[in-house]
RNA sequence: GCCGCUUUCGUCUAGUGGCCCAGGACACAGCGUUCUCAACGCUGUAACACCGGUUCGACUCCGGUAAGCGGCACCA
């Protein structure tokens, strides 16, 4: 995204570049494909994956990803989502390469910007007898007794009889196009090669190659992706957790989890870069970089995968442990206003104790809290307390190690169960489960936790 | 209703006629480790929708059935 040049907002420079590709079988070959969301709410899992496909896709070929705000519904525009579909972009690292100057950047392309040429398609259309006026709007004459079909990248063949498609607006009388004209002349003019889109397009891809072929052109690649569902197998709904990725963001998931998540939804790597050997423990977890070299459409599934949090859960918590610590107490910050507040050195300590039981960032201060303030399991007896208060007050150095040397020489010489007087500690000091507990002792000062003892007693 | 897509463990998947009485991962259970909770290690439970063909041989090929899902808007 550094330098700025817009190969489509002029169409005729367009046009001239694309004979030029065509001259040139290099050029021709390269693939472009294409974004195309709506601004009409936040991405989920599901349209997101598509995005990463997309890019995938892209990046394998050496090709162009673009995107494309398909804001042609007046009514569903929704404020605000148009930055938050390029939050998502951004947050997951997934960058475009080219698009509008904005601000000496590239912008994505907009529809609604480009109204008049869909209505000078949908004149033409008109003029040349293809399409008809309807009460305002337009709408494409479809052909009885045709069939229709494509090879699908991922399906195969799919073909479709042209009696059950009636003829269809393509012009609305608001003037702007329908999702099937805008589609079709936008991928035509930005010279998209592959349309990677999800299953619910199938039944609509007929209704594309009529309007292909009465305008004259080449009809694109089509790779119908099978789209993620919810457990009941419907469309992924709000009700089953079809969270905007930025939910996912905001709940402290790590953009490499949420990829690795998605890519293997759908799709898996070649055998032979997921296992050596028969029997070996097959690779599961990807960086978007091996992504890039390993990624083909052929091996995206048919079937539609079930969204399964666990799964996710998993792929959190083994990106949070792969982290190096000060990454991972940078990003810890960004979710606890009291890891802020708390001093590097103790902090690292608190992390390094808590890590491996985070599954998100926002869990930190869930396990981290019992440095802050107790629990509320009921102390041990008095005796023990008592005791375990006169161990704590012999240690000279507070330190895990003197911490260590201290308490256990206590133990032999009290001829104590360890178990049951380290219990004892975490129970009076904390009040809750916790890491291990000599380490966790030396993360609090000597005063606080004989303060914490004092209140256990009482 | 019409049209289309799909069907391997609970879930994600490997498998392209014999390597599969089906492999891996998540989840679950048990065991180990252990001061609690985790983490970690090991082990285990668990699937080719169904019925016919083709073939010496079918998860893999063909046909049908069933079920699920999607589309059939001046929404994308």
């Amino acid at each position: 995204m550094k330098k700025v040049e817009d190969p489509v907002a002029d169409t005729e420079r367009s046009r001239s570049e694309h004979n030029r590709r065509i001259e040139d079988p290099e050029h021709s070959r390269k693939v472009r494909v294409r974004i195309a969301p709506s601004p009409t709410g936040v991405p989920h899992i599901g349209n997101t994956r598509t995005v990463l496909f997309n890019w995938l896709f892209a990046r394998k070929n050496k090709g162009k990803f673009v995107v494309r705000i398909e804001d042609t519904d007046r009514q569903r525009l929704q404020e605000g989502s148009l930055e938050k579909i390029l939050e998502i972009l951004d947050f997951l690292g997934l960058s475009w390469d080219e698009g509008p100057n904005v601000g000496g950047d590239f912008g994505p392309y907009i529809q609604s910007e480009r109204k008049d040429l869909y209505q000078k398609y949908a004149k033409d259309l008109t003029q040349k007898g293809f399409a008809y006026e309807d009460e305002g709007a337009i709408r494409l004459k479809v052909e009885k007794g045709k069939s229709w079909s494509w090879n699908d990248l991922i399906h195969g063949e799919i073909s479709f009889k042209s009696d059950v498609i009636e003829d269809f607006v393509i012009l609305k009388s608001d003037g702007f196009p329908t999702y099937h004209l805008g589609v079709v002349v936008d991928d035509h003019l930005m010279e998209i090669t592959d349309v990677l889109r999800g299953d619910e397009w199938i039944s609509s891809t007929p209704k594309h190659l009529m309007l292909y072929e009465a305008l004259g052109w080449q009809p694109p690649k089509f790779a119908h992706l099978p789209v993620i569902v919810g457990p009941d197998k419907s469309k992924l709904s709000k009700r089953h957790g079809a969270k905007s990725i930025l939910d996912y963001k905001e709940e402290g998931y790590l953009p490499q989890a949420l990829i690795n998540f998605m890519v293997l939804l759908g799709w898996s790597p070649p055998p032979e870069v997921a296992r050596r050997n028969i029997g070996e423990k097959e690779k599961e977890l990807f960086t978007l970089e091996e992504l890039t070299k390993i990624f083909s459409i052929d091996r995206v599934n048919t079937t539609s995968p079930v969204f399964n949090i666990e799964k996710l859960n998993w792929f959190n918590k083994k990106y949070l442990q792969m982290l190096s610590l000060p990454d991972l107490i940078g990003k810890i910050k960004d979710f606890s206003s009291r890891a802020i507040r708390t001093d590097d050195r103790q902090l690292s300590q608190i992390v390094n104790l808590v890590r491996d039981r985070m599954t998100t960032l926002t869990d930190f201060d869930k396990y981290a809290s019992i440095f802050f303030e107790k629990g509320s399991e009921k102390p041990p007896g008095k005796e023990k307390v008592e005791n375990a208060q006169k161990a704590l007050q012999s240690i000279t150095n507070w330190n895990e190690k003197a911490i260590t040397q201290t308490l256990d020489k206590w133990i032999q010489e009290n001829n104590l169960s360890a178990g049951d007087f380290k219990n004892t500690l975490r129970l009076s000091v904390f009040a809750d489960n916790t890491p291990p507990i000599y380490q966790s002792l030396a993360v609090l000062s000597k005063e606080e936790t004989l303060k914490r003892i004092e209140a256990a007693l009482k």
